[in-house]
DNA sequence: ACTTGACTACCTAACGGTTGGTAGGCAAGA
DNA sequence: TCTTGCCTACCAACCGTTAGGTAGTCAAGT
């Protein structure tokens, strides 16, 4: 059985996820989770804190796993690439889920600055692990490419969040197929 | 002297650009028009319309200058796909402006469905206005590329989208300017 | 020329409801 | 006995929206 914070935690990035930060109240959280609002205070002093340990954990599970893939000698660039776009196309399969950190980039001047920087935190480091893993396809000639890697690492990120972004308002899967077949042709050897 | 209605809209526009729909209120537009609060409602029957009038009226204001251009034969594919970018641009360079559609975007299914509708109707036209160019591209031997214009459409639309709320959320311009650079290449004859 | 009535644009006051947050109590476990 | 986890009961502030009223404009009727 897992605790009520954790379940705080999962209901809350659920609904951030599906409804961004401003229309999701204690309320729904609480709800979603089973108990009363003011019980969440207990766990999280106020909904900024609950906000930042929300967007920590989610980006230190990624930041998990990515450095794992990357370390691991069995796994070739592209392996690293594919399993990166893996998060994207599991959101894109729900009816209404995008990545935490761009649901909040559409009103992250309306959050509170504490919630801002773990939102630049964690795009900073994915841009950054896209690099390192461009230019291992570069070195070991996995991938063929003449631009910057972290160009390259911007335009996949980008990409890859935007698509996301709009499939949910178009109802249109292509979006991040469409996206996902695009940069297999900019990096292949 | 502008009417109190364009003020509204204007002013509407400004804050859901900067915050998004969730974090304004009609007492912050009508704080910044410069009335009261309820006098709102004599313009616009409810939140909702007001929405739904400031995304009509951003989609017109586009569709009207991209058919222009599509229009004119003494632009060239690539003179197109630089006015495109140019809206991109402006909003990069104010503090945290980012597009309407995108902002909207973030918290899409916190919308009422009539405003649900126009920001899908804004994607799909300026998608769909890409491929044109694209398409005019290829056919005028401009531009160079084995894609589907579709998808390269939409790889350029959601790269800009993406591009700008993250430049939003880091601070850091280079994400439009790397995208912009990146798209250029890919289209190069 | 003067009055009437309808209309627009805006106001103040207040509505019911929701927001994030607080205070204090109570039952279970250590 | 003290802590943890959750509760009920509440708060002030704010939300979108409504009601009702007050100016000012303008065209028609007498």
């Amino acid at each position: 059985m897992t605790d009520t914070a954790t379940k705080i935690l999962d209901a809350g990035q659920f609904l951030i996820q599906t409804r961004g930060y401003s229309a999701v109240s204690f309320q729904d959280i609480a709800t979603k989770v089973g108990i009363k609002k003011p019980s969440i205070i207990h766990h999280f002093e106020n909904k900024c804190s609950l906000g930042v340990a929300i967007i920590q954990r989610y980006r230190s599970n990624f930041a998990e796993q990515l450095e794992a893939i990357k370390n691991d000698p069995d796994k070739t660039s592209w392996d690293s690439l594919e399993f990166y776009f893996s998060p994207y196309f599991h959101f894109a399969s729900t009816p209404d889920q995008v990545c935490l950190c761009g649901a909040l980039s559409g009103e992250v001047t309306a959050l509170p600055e504490e919630m801002r920087i773990e939102v630049k935190l964690f795009m900073e480091a994915h841009q950054l692990w896209l690099k390192e893993i461009l230019i291992n396809g570069l070195n070991k000639q996995e991938m063929n490419f003449d631009m910057p890697p972290i160009q390259l690492a911007r335009m996949i990120f980008n990409s890859l969040q935007g698509a996301l972004l709009v499939k949910r308002s178009t109802d249109d899967l292509n979006q991040i197929e469409d996206v996902r077949r695009t940069i297999i042709k900019m990096l292949a050897a």
